[in-house]
Formats: structure tokens, sequence, C-alpha cells
DNA sequence: GCGAATTCTGGCAAAAAGTGGTAGAAAGTG
DNA sequence: CACTTTCTACCACTTTTTGCCAGAATTCGC
């Protein structure tokens, strides 16, 4: 039902920490309480972004990768790079958060950060790095659209 | 939950003491007790690392070890090689610890160190080996990832 | 359009973490 | 057995971090 929406531009200062727009800060859960109180996670997106979890989500998450084997080489490599570039973090009574410099790093963030909420999590982007992103698939949006609802027969509501 | 994450860069001194990074020191297990309390296990890691494990975590390889037949040549050579390199440490007041010489030697550990978080463990590094180890595998972050969350049907509620 | 409330931002001060060194204990050696 | 050397635990100082406060700016409601 509810969910992180939207698209914000904010500024992150010379010790790594950015306001947490107050859109997402306060989107709540169906117990009504604010889903970003606590402890998050922040990790290494994909195509090169960062995400933010939820604790909840990330649970889940962490669920699904612990079916992998470290026996298996690919999976070790994933998991290093993936857990070594996840981070605890926790707004402060301002609701900024403090990012990590090995992220700020990963993620080639500047002072200009682009957040969006992508309904279960949050993701960070470098402003121009998004843009060559959106450009890489442009026109595709309803291409995509129309291949994730084929043989879907339910109407959008 | 919660596990080791991040990645931290640190200094060995001419003992062989590196300072365990506060981030991991504190990180609790559910009973809200930290997981490095008092004994650890040292051990050669896979890729030319070391690897620390919690008590808990070492209990669960000792015992998925076990269960291995010793009448095996290839088992028999691994339990030598891991067990002999195996040393129990514990952080000093400080948070410090101190790396047995052999294992110095066997993860080709110089002045500056690399110690990532990887969930149940942790793990120590030569800055360049990991930099070599990760170039090997650039690329495959993504795929890896595409793969694990492969038939991931769920839809929005 | 104005006032009130909320959100944002820079800076500071207390607390925590990191670092080097020293003294006491244990181990090794003649 | 006594002496020397190595090892280990702890102490004290420095640096960094982090939580918090106060003022500025912006948004929202009326």
């Amino acid at each position: 039902m509810f969910g992180f929406y939207g698209l914000y531009h904010t500024t992150m200062d010379d010790k790594g920490r950015f306001a947490l727009p107050a859109k997402l800060r306060n989107v709540v859960g169906k117990d009504k309480k604010p889903l970003l109180e606590a402890d998050l996670v922040l990790t290494k997106g994909l195509e090169g972004c960062l995400t933010l979890y939820p604790p909840e989500e990330w649970a889940d998450i962490q669920d699904r990768l612990s079916s992998l084997t470290f026996t298996r080489k690919d999976f070790r490599f994933f998991g290093r790079r993936f857990y070594s570039s996840a981070g605890l973090v926790s707004p402060d009574r301002n609701g900024r958060i403090l990012i990590p410099s090995h992220l700020v790093k990963e993620a080639a963030l500047t002072k200009d950060l682009m957040v969006i909420g992508v309904n279960r999590w949050i993701e960070i982007w470098n402003p121009e790095r998004y843009q060559y992103y959106l450009e890489q698939f442009s026109g595709s949006y309803e291409d995509v659209a129309e291949r994730l609802f084929a043989g879907d027969e339910r109407q959008p509501e």
C-alpha cells in the first residue's frame, strides 16, 4: 500500500551527510511507524547507485542471499562485494544520513545528489550518472511496460 | 539479522597488531551481545586473505568439516592446512588484534591492511591483493545479482 | 500574503576510536 | 637456577567521529 515515491534533489555536505527528503522520511508502514526510524542499510546498488533499505526489506534480501554457498567462486565474489559495500546507517536528529566514504567513491557522489523513491527502497545517484543511465534506455519506457504486462489479464487500476 | 558489513582501511604496527574498526567491533547478535567479545578464530581464508570468525560461526564450520571423512586424501590435506593455520585471538582493551606471524606471511600482509565485513565473518586483505582479486572478476557483479534474483516475480502490493 | 511550523544547514563540543609506548609476566637459554 | 629476551596486557595521549544545538531557509495553511 505505501512505499517510497518521487525524485528529489539534495546536497551532501563536506562530512558526507545528506538530508533525507521529508517526503521520504515520513513514509510509514502498515503499523503507522516511520519506515526510516532507526537502523537502515545502505549498500552499493546496481548500475552504480546506492540503495537504502528499511530493516524489513533488508531482512528479506539477506534471507535470499543466505542460500548462497560460499564454496562457489562467483558467490564468494558477490558476497564480498555486496556485504563489504553495505553499511548500517541511521538518520540523526535532523534526518540526515552519513554516507560511508567508500560508498561515496563507489557511486561517484559529489555535492549534488539525486534521491529517488523506488517503492520498497530508496536510491541515491550522482545526477549525471542517472541522466546517462536514463539516456541509455530512452524510448524504451513504453516497450518495457508492454513486455512487463504482456499476458497480464488484470487492468491497471 | 545484522552482521559484519563495510570496507575499512587500517594499519598493522610493527608488532603485528591492528585495530579492529569500531563499526565491526560493536556488531551485536540477537542476544544484544557483541559478536567479537572474547575468543575469535583467525585463519587462512580463500583467495589469499585471512578470515576472522566469531565463536558461533567457527563452531558451525567445525561441525561441517567434521562430517568429512579423513580417509580421503584431499580432505586430509584440506584439514591439515585449514586447522594448522587457525589460531585463537582476542582483542585487547583497545580493540586491537595480534596477527600470528605465520599468518602475516600467508596473506602477504604489510603495514596497510584492508578489512572487510562479509556478513558472518571478517576478512583481512593485503590491499593490492584485494584490488587484484576484484579486477579479475570485474563486470560480474551485476551478472551474479541478476542470476540471484532471477525468478523473483513478486508484484508490488 | 502573512504567520507558523517544518525542514535544512553549518558548526561545535563531548565522546569514542586510534596509536605509541612501557612495565610486568612468561618463556627461552646458558 | 639465574639471567636474558620475547611476549602480552594495559595506560595515557592524540585524533577523529558523531550526536546535538541554533540559526537560516523554505514550505504550508489560513
